[in-house]
DNA sequence: ATAGGGTTAG
């Protein structure tokens, strides 16, 4: 802002004219000599009041962000001071042009003082730290400006340390320099040791009490900034502002409104300050009454008003500020785009997204986050590629997001591929970019590269621990994943309730069951947890599976919250291994009054009838799946062959190998015959027959997936197959697939999403 | 005429 002064000043610049109005303060001086109009006079005196006014209209057009016209009017002067090309230079860096700055700092004839400090500023805008270090090493003379510069380029990013050193190093100090090592402190975060500098030492400026003021706000410690705000000895807007936003940002909105009345200016800081402490709090009525009242709104608040009616799920209004908003930014456009996805518009954030004039990464994001909760994985991952296409800075957000869509279709190649990306972008150290990397790593069943992502994470915290503890259970390692929960209380980091679902998980597919009960009971006394319906599921299944089925039943009257779905699935799975039908039929009538709609359970109920040689309940199970019009999600294998997605139903004939593959799996039959193996055909379905239950044994959709994979993978490598079906499951976030590789099989696809939406 | 500090609203 401080730069930018559009008067008519400024527009005589426009008009590649040296101001007037300084004219008439320099009243003895000749204007000086425009390119294209008069040449100079012959005399080649030139007075120095003259070169000012050249200096002056260069710095202005600069200003302007016109470069040309300044470089043209350099080049046309009469004659240049130091100031002309410090002015030029200063100008480059203001509009970005570093290269260009350089060039003239590098050719110019003599340099000052003010000549080294701009360019060492320069450099330090574009973070090319080392290049002003080697600047400031080189200037023959260091003034405290200089040094000023390079404390507040150290603390700018972040290098707290460095600065403080430059502080004590300084040779002379000013209230600036005081000032920049406070705001070292407050903009990194030390907070306590800003507080100390401050206390020792008396008459500080007014900014450096706006300064520590502003970091109790970032810091949200309201009573010590109302003390400092009450000790104020001058108060100025910048402190009414913040004070108010602090209350405001802290949900005591009566106090933000008693200080907002008493403060004895108003500006659209203040009014939105208060605004955007009412949108946070959901009192909309109230924001809006704001909204009205200011007298001058910006497209901050604006944008506050849209994102508290996007917050509230009225799109509807959103909608209706955002079209009437006059000074829509790109802020407005992806606080749109994010709304619609959060409301399952999937569509409207769409149709946003392509006709908004300019995206950022944020934008990206938003809408590869809305197609990926919206069950559109493969849609979310081609916006990617479209977004690296694009050339953009990706975010973390984004990659963040499309790790967790790779993850869920367990897209390994892409995920590996989006791995590379990171690192390159440098952004791989991150905790929620490695949890996000390390979940994909464990859900694509690749644990031991979970692990590797594990170890490399500098920043653990809990969901880390949690997502390669429970990527051990889920995959069998119950061992591995009970001996990471031992490091992870050696580490000082405190178990959750996820953590335990995995170490019970863990303890049941490993069969330690005695283990198992140990950590169960003793959950609440050692790390303060309570149990919930997973903690209780897992349970169920490690006493089920051990064959203790008495002790899982009791177990499910002893729960102290409701049983769900799951924890009678569990009961029902271990009823189906151990033949007890009776337990099986009262678990599943339960899970039927649950989720009448979930088809996974008629069919576990119906097997289970199978195995016992029940048919006539068999039939009517399948008579009960029709008349409640519940229908299984047919189930798919794939596997992922050079960057194609191969998907594969039971007794699959779509797929243009399907051949071959058959042919090999005959092949192997005779070989597996020849050594006397025999099909068991126990737990399929009765009503079909013999000969098509063996075809059905033979030819499920994992089986087509392996041999179409033992032909095509190279060997050595390892086979990957994947499957939306578990049993007694129903996942609904792996059936829909990337990259389908025929038509035939974006057939099948669309049949299975028609199929979704049925229920 | 050219160089150094800060805070407040999404």
């Amino acid at each position: 802002m401080r730069y930018r002064r559009l008067d008519s000043t400024c527009l005589n610049s426009l008009l590649n004219k040296p101001p007037t109005h300084l004219k008439a303060e320099l009243p003895r001086n000749k204007p000086p000599k425009l390119p294209g109009s008069n040449p100079p006079v012959k005399s080649a005196k030139v007075s120095s009041s003259d070169i000012v006014q050249w200096n002056r209209s260069v710095t202005q057009h600069m200003r302007q962000g016109e470069c040309d016209t300044a470089l043209r009017l350099f080049n046309s002067m009469p004659a240049k001071s130091c100031v002309s090309w410090n002015a030029m230079i200063s100008g480059y860096l203001l509009n970005g042009r570093l290269d260009l700055a350089q060039k003239l700092f590098d050719e110019m004839p003599q340099r000052d003082l003010v000549s080294w400090n701009i360019m060492l500023s320069g450099y330090i805008k574009n973070k090319t730290f080392g290049s002003a270090r080697m600047l400031f090493d080189q200037m023959p003379v260091r003034d405290v400006v200089s040094w000023n510069t390079l404390l507040s380029g150290y603390a700018q990013n972040g290098y707290v340390d460095d600065a403080k050193r430059i502080f004590v190093m300084m040779p002379v100090k000013n209230e600036i320099s005081w000032n920049g090592l406070l705001a070292t402190y407050v903009q990194n975060g030390r907070i306590e040791e800003a507080r100390k500098l401050f206390e020792s030492k008396d008459n500080w400026p007014l900014v450096s009490w706006n300064c520590l003021l502003g970091g109790y706000l970032k810091k949200r410690m309201l009573a010590e900034a109302r003390t400092l705000f009450d000790k104020m000895p001058v108060k100025d807007q910048v402190s009414w502002n913040t004070i108010i936003s602090c209350y405001a940002q802290n949900d005591d909105l009566e106090e933000a409104r008693k200080l907002f009345d008493e403060s004895p200016i108003k500006d659209v800081f203040t009014w939105t300050s208060m605004l955007s402490g009412y949108v946070q709090n959901g009192m909309l009525y109230e924001a809006r009454r704001i909204f009205d009242e200011m007298p001058e709104k910006n497209e901050v608040s604006w944008n506050a008003m849209i994102a508290g009616y996007v917050q509230s799920n009225r799109m509807d209004l959103a909608r209706e500020f955002f079209e009437a908003m006059p000074c829509k930014s790109i802020s407005s456009w992806n606080t749109m785009i994010t709304g619609y996805a959060q409301n399952g518009d999937i569509m409207s954030a769409r149709r946003l997204f392509h006709c908004m004039p300019n995206r950022d990464c944020i934008s990206w994001a938003a809408i590869i986050a809305g197609y990926a909760h919206s069950g559109n994985s493969e849609e979310a991952l081609r916006m990617f590629v479209e977004m690296k296409r694009d050339g953009g800075r990706i975010n973390r957000s984004a990659f963040t997001c499309v790790l967790s869509t790779s993850a869920d279709i367990a897209a390994f190649e892409f995920g590996k591929q989006i791995h590379g990306r990171l690192v390159k972008a440098g952004y791989h150290t991150g905790c929620y970019v490695g949890n996000a990397l390390l979940s994909m790593y464990c859900k694509c069943g690749s644990i031991d590269e979970g692990y590797d992502v594990f170890q490399e994470t500098a920043e653990k915290d809990a969901v880390s621990w949690n997502t390669l503890i429970i990527g051990y259970a889920r995959h069998g390692f119950g061992k591995q994943a009970l001996r990471l929960f031992e490091s992870m209380k050696d580490a000082g980091i405190r178990p959750d309730d996820v953590t335990m679902v995995g170490v019970l998980s863990a303890c049941g597919h490993t069969g330690l069951i005695d283990k198992g009960m140990e950590y169960f009971y003793s959950m609440g006394r050692d790390f303060g947890i309570t149990t919930n319906p997973r903690h209780y599921t897992c349970m169920i299944d490690l006493l089920g599976r051990a064959g203790r089925l008495d002790d899982a039943q009791n177990l499910v009257k002893d729960m102290p919250c409701e049983p769900d779905a799951a924890t009678w699935g569990a009961l029902l799975g271990a009823s189906r291994i151990h033949g007890n039908t009776e337990l099986g039929e009262k678990a599943a009538e339960m899970i039927f009054r649950l989720e009448p709609w979930n088809a996974g359970m008629y069919v576990l109920l119906s097997n289970l009838y199978a195995s016992s040689g029940r048919w006539r309940d068999v039939s009517k199970m399948r008579l009960k799946m029709r008349d409640t019009g519940v229908r299984k999600m047919p189930g798919y294998s794939w596997l992922e062959v050079q960057n194609q997605i191969h998907l594969f139903s039971v007794g699959d004939t779509m797929h243009p190998d399907s051949k071959r593959i058959y042919a090999f799996l005959e092949e192997l039959e005779l070989l597996m015959n020849k050594e006397g193996y025999v099909s068991a055909t126990k737990l399929v379905l009765h009503d079909v027959d013999e000969e098509e239950k063996a075809h059905m044994l033979k030819y499920h959709s994992e089986k087509l997936a392996v041999a179409f994979a033992i032909l095509n993978v190279p060997s050595g490598r390892p086979i990957r197959v994947m499957k939306n079906l578990r049993t007694g499951k129903q996942s609904t976030d792996t059936c829909f697939l990337v990259l389908p590789v025929s038509r035939t099989h974006e057939k099948l696809l669309s049949e299975a999403t028609a199929q979704k939406r049925d229920e």
